[in-house]
DNA sequence: ACACTTCATTTAATCGTTTAAATAAATATT
DNA sequence: AATATTTATTTAAACGATTAAATGAAGTGT
């Protein structure tokens, strides 16, 4: 129960100077061997460890890097995130350095100025960021003010006008060419379901949805398009409107957790898949190979974006001032049985 | 690209002590209006944020919880604990608490002392911790050294000869009611399938099975238990071997992504479930109403587990000597059509 | 008018580090 | 032997906050 030790007590076990402790730990300067000795054995007996909190104060780099993720409740895309984050790991435990997460839920009304308050606390702590950005916390981020310690946004390009580092997928190439297969297995009344439009990686794959109609010279149908919640029932609930109301053969949903309510209905109703309609959906995930039909979708990279995201942050962290980066990681369609 | 203003800084333009300021911010002492009004003022104007480093380093609260989990690459335990999260945020979010995750990756043969850092390393900023143990890391954190700040542990018991804050949930009993209903179903011989036995909730599952098989009387067959890695290959490879060598006419499997590889080789194989062989799973997840049969499995009340932690975390908080709690939140039995 | 409170604010020490500058001891140079 | 250089260590200020104690100004009672 006895106090947290400090370099002091290291110093005075060890009979030296606080400055002699720092700089063995730091190999800041040289120290006789004999010295070292002493200070290091002081050290183990007290089982002493640093306090990250003064090392922070004195501007020391203190190897945190923070990730925030925009997680909503019960939403799969937990997994998405998740593995972002591993891949972010992957690179930097190499490095040395320790990811440290925190979760904006995506609640932006009201929660806005907390995910600010988050941010700017931790700016203190950390060597650098890697933000999957809200809709609307790039107005925030954005801030000159802010944006003096290395940040690399990833997943969601921001509105911002000026030009900042940013890992994403090509979610509009690859919705387009995902959509265009199913057109041309002669589908020709595609619904479009998608959650909150609002971020840029869902207006990417809305946009892909319409420029591919319009290719195809079909006329795009407001009631064959639905923006639900991001949830299981959300996704239940439209497949009910959907297909109580209108003749479709083919379905894209654009978000996974809804996907799954989709399915469940049409599974519920035994409508065929693909033969009545076709299913496309977004992420990919081991339990599509377990349904039947096994479900066709669209994976995103998210391992090796976070790979990306954290070598672009650690040539930052390194090199100072350089150009900001724009990098594409390509998503891919994996084709299963359900077009 | 200004530097970040500090404390000083805000003191200067409204022209009084940084005691004062520091006074507005927290309310510690009464302020003249007049003088509040001027600080805060100052405060608006140069976007002024405290530092969290020098707080935490005065020794006063920083409202940070941290949260460590042990999230394996590509494992959907991923949700399980994403949903413990957010049960934890549910409670923290109503105080004025963030939290902060880190994943400790449940390696723990060459990152024990990466952990031990990690865990150290936040100790200065957080005002308290919840832990989700691996299988070792109790060894560390059990030193008394290193408990001057409030723990709480969720999902696994330590094997710690203290009693320290657990939250958990009743593995045993649940694990033990689930295979005796498929034993009623007249079930002889039930194979046993998890991931590595070393965590506690494992440990209980694998006693479950041993004694209700005993309480029927049934010898536990050695051909039956398999104990693999916690991915969907491994499940997979481990249905082969059973069902190509043994016949048997229930599998249990007690780690939600082993059970993916384990269903999809019944699948692949035509496997009648329930008739041929009862199948049960562990974790519920939405896509188990969508395969066919839908899945039985038992839930594990995570986001409850999450606020259960939180609750008692505060609780220490506040009251600062308490006899430590263990707190179980019943698992239960979600029936579908694969017993 | 004087001492006594009360009110509002400031001074200065403190938390646990790092580090530039100062110092002391040992070694080299003449 | 006196001086210059190198080596190893210490002193003390700084980082950005908090807070006990000190201070000064205004108000009260006699």
């Amino acid at each position: 129960m006895e106090k947290k030790p400090s370099i002091k007590d290291v110093a005075k076990v060890a009979t030296v100077s606080t400055a002699t402790v720092s700089n063995v730990m730091n190999a800041s300067r040289y120290v006789k061997e004999e010295t070292r000795a002493k200070v290091l054995k002081a050290m183990e007996e007290l089982n002493y460890r640093p306090n990250t909190a003064a090392k922070s104060l004195k501007g020391k780099n203190t190897k945190l890097i923070g990730l925030i993720i925009p997680i909503q409740q019960s939403d799969t895309s937990a997994d998405f995130f998740i593995s972002l984050a591993n891949g972010i790991e992957s690179v930097l435990n190499n490095e040395g350095y320790k990811l440290v997460i925190s979760n904006s839920h995506e609640n932006i009304n009201n929660e806005l100025d907390q995910i600010e308050m988050f941010n700017t606390e931790f700016v203190d702590y950390m060597d650098g960021m890697i933000i999957a950005p809200t809709s609307e916390i790039g107005k925030e981020t954005d801030d000159p003010m802010m944006i003096e310690y290395p940040v690399v946004y990833v997943d969601r390009k921001l509105s911002s006008t000026d030009k900042v580092d940013t890992i994403y997928t090509n979610n509009y190439s690859v919705t387009y060419e995902a959509i265009e297969m199913m057109l041309k297995k002669n589908r020709k009344r595609i619904a479009f379901i998608s959650g909150p439009i609002d971020v840029s990686s869902t207006i990417e794959r809305f946009e892909a949805y319409k420029d591919v109609l319009g290719k195809y010279q079909i006329e795009m149908e407001k009631e064959l398009i639905f923006v639900g919640e991001s949830s299981f029932e959300s996704g239940y609930k439209i497949a009910y409107q959907l297909l109580t109301t209108q003749d479709v053969d083919g379905i894209v949903v654009v978000n996974n957790t809804m996907s799954m309510g989709v399915y469940k209905y049409l599974k519920e109703e035994n409508i065929q898949i693909p033969k009545k309609v076709s299913f496309l959906s977004y992420d990919d995930f081991n339990w599509m190979e377990l349904t039947d039909p096994t479900i066709t979708t669209i994976k995103q990279p998210s391992f090796e974006m976070g790979k990306a995201a954290a070598e672009l942050l650690l040539e930052k962290l390194e090199n100072k001032s350089h150009e900001p980066k724009e990098i594409c990681i390509e998503s891919s369609i994996i084709i299963r049985n359900s077009l």
